[in-house]
DNA sequence: CACGGGATCGTCT
DNA sequence: GACGATCCCGTGT
């Protein structure tokens, strides 16, 4: 049980790590309250050559700049004037590429994680879906640009040496990118076969 | 269960 | 000034 390290995000291959993520846990600890759950969906945003990122053509902005930062900090944005959608930054410095959460199964601070929803039952809606993911861990755009590789970041990413089955790793088109043309198709989603905490089947 | 629409605001043109 | 890597609720079946 540990916090990935930088070099876990420093890849060049986005959607490998994409892959390997699924398994992990997403882990926030904001004034001492813990709440974490178990990644069972992801998606890969690769820079340069991927219509759907938001750094397209190494596009530089205000917003996209955390994205060429060196792997392992967040780019947290605003979706929709609502939803704060949780990324890890991947690749080396100046590489664009980012790894949208979409869901946890929750383990840690459920509780919490309700109330924060306002939901007094358990069920898959609490977490399924990159903006509700974020509002149940806390987590919005204040913290873009933050490492959650650094000890004491409040934001990280746990191995808990669980093994997942490479045939329990389905794939798919992303989803909410209909405008990206030839890249629309490709199937950089990634989630856990069967798991019901998944967004969308 | 499928759908259709409204919310809501930062970002970029 | 338009739109979005979403979500929720209302309607109709």
């Amino acid at each position: 049980m540990f916090r990935l390290p930088d070099h876990f995000f420093q890849s060049t291959d986005v959607v490998g790590i994409s892959r390997a993520l699924l398994g992990k846990f997403l882990v926030t600890n904001f004034e001492d309250r813990l709440t974490a759950g178990r990644i069972v969906e992801t998606e890969a945003y690769r820079g340069p050559d991927d219509k759907a990122c938001h750094a397209h053509l190494n596009r530089f902005t205000k917003r996209t700049q955390v994205m060429f930062e060196a792997g392992g900090v967040a780019y947290i944005y605003l979706c929709y004037g609502i939803h704060h959608l949780f990324n890890v930054v991947t690749a080396e410095a100046g590489m664009p590429h980012a790894i949208l959460i979409r869901a946890i199964e929750p383990t840690d601070g459920i509780e919490i994680m309700q109330e924060r929803r306002g939901m007094n039952t358990l069920k898959p809606q609490l977490t399924a879906g990159p903006g509700v993911m974020s509002k149940a861990l806390g987590i919005d755009k204040a913290y873009t640009g933050i490492s959650i590789t650094d000890p004491g970041s409040p934001i990280w990413i746990e191995d808990r040496q669980e093994v997942l089955p490479p045939e329990d790793i389905c794939s798919g088109p992303r989803i909410g990118i209909d405008y990206a043309e030839e890249c629309k198709d490709w199937s950089w989603r990634f989630w856990i076969k069967g798991n019901r905490w998944v967004s969308k089947k």
